[in-house]
DNA sequence: CTGCTTTTGTTGAGAAATGAACAACGAAAG
DNA sequence: CTTTCGTTGTTCATTTCTCAACAAAAGCAG
């Protein structure tokens, strides 16, 4: 694949985001993203449709990115490793600037919503490995913890990652654990 | 002038400066340089004969980005301005990476040399409106100083800058004020 | 020295990005 | 309402960049 693709698209979602962090999303023009990404009008039309089309891109493509950070090579395992968990959060101190904009923003609720169903995906495993105590559905926990470690990421994030992220998986580990323990039979 | 240009020419030259930092210049490859600019290797060769050529154009530019930096718009007085002095010490922080590697690498000192020339140029207009004590030539005033000045703002790049911009210049000029009237008559 | 690998510098065909233009649309101001 | 202005989305000729290939030179191990 031409490099020029794949870097002509990261500079323009890179721009979008910036911009979002600075203003409204309606208030953000095509050429707005253009300057800032140091492109040519036309060649955000070559990528993305219109703003809406270049928003869920960029939502999907982020969300991809994020995913991948932990899933690359290691085996297809049903649970996430410690080293994985370790590789996502690295990964999302490294683009802090652009995570914190897409978990914040209050006009693009997709993100937290796309992240948290990633989540809830995983914590299911792990909580159907537990005897719950009986009143406790399984699928009513899952949501709850994986709205949890979401709030837990954005708060990490947002605070400038007060921890490293080593720290953070170990804390998230216990929590998880010691809730799990604590209704199940 | 197709943007692409500029462009290229800066993510180049910027990979180059980054590269500086981690190896020795003969270490340094084109292909490793294209790489980390994220550009095909032919098109280095577009816009540089050799490694050589690269490093020249690069100290050429920084230099004369550095200048524009204090230089632009406010008329031609002679003597530098607080305001455009705040602003040279403003854009270096802001490009402190760069700068660090410019003025600090052993390999290059040509980028020292030729900003020191520089600022040479505009102390020697303020030395020139002194009376200075018999016996202390101009040039060799002028020489002192200049080197002074550089050395400063080295420290203060590899210190990761401790103070504002508006404060170096403020503690600056009081010592070259200090000096030039403990060597006049 | 000899073979082996890496790097260099160059080429050409094809793909992508550019700048400049355009009509169409909506918003704001008179 | 009309005019102005900025934004949109699209077009096209031109320029730059990419990729792959190449021969030649340089670096290096045996």
């Amino acid at each position: 694949m031409d490099r020029r693709i794949e870097r002509s698209r990261q500079m323009i979602m890179q721009a979008f985001i910036g911009l979002l962090e600075e203003q409204d999303f309606e208030k953000i023009t095509i050429q707005g993203i253009a300057d800032r990404a140091n492109v040519n009008r036309g060649t955000v039309y070559l990528h993305f449709t219109d703003k809406y089309d270049l928003l869920e891109q960029s939502v999907e493509t982020y969300l991809m990115m994020l995913v991948d950070s932990c899933l690359q090579e290691e085996g297809v395992a049903t649970e996430l490793s410690r080293e994985q968990l370790i590789r996502a959060f690295t990964y999302l101190k490294e683009h802090a600037s652009i995570y914190r904009v897409l978990m914040t923003n209050k006009g693009i609720p997709t993100f937290r919503h796309r992240m948290t169903q990633f989540i809830k995906g995983n914590i299911t495993v792990v909580v159907n490995y537990m005897n719950l105590e009986t009143g406790i559905h399984r699928d009513v926990m899952a949501q709850f913890l994986s709205i949890s470690v979401t709030g837990l990421i954005e708060w990490w994030i947002v605070e400038s990652m007060p921890y490293t992220p080593e720290e953070m998986v170990e804390q998230m580990t216990k929590i998880l654990e010691a809730r799990l323990q604590l209704w199940s039979t």
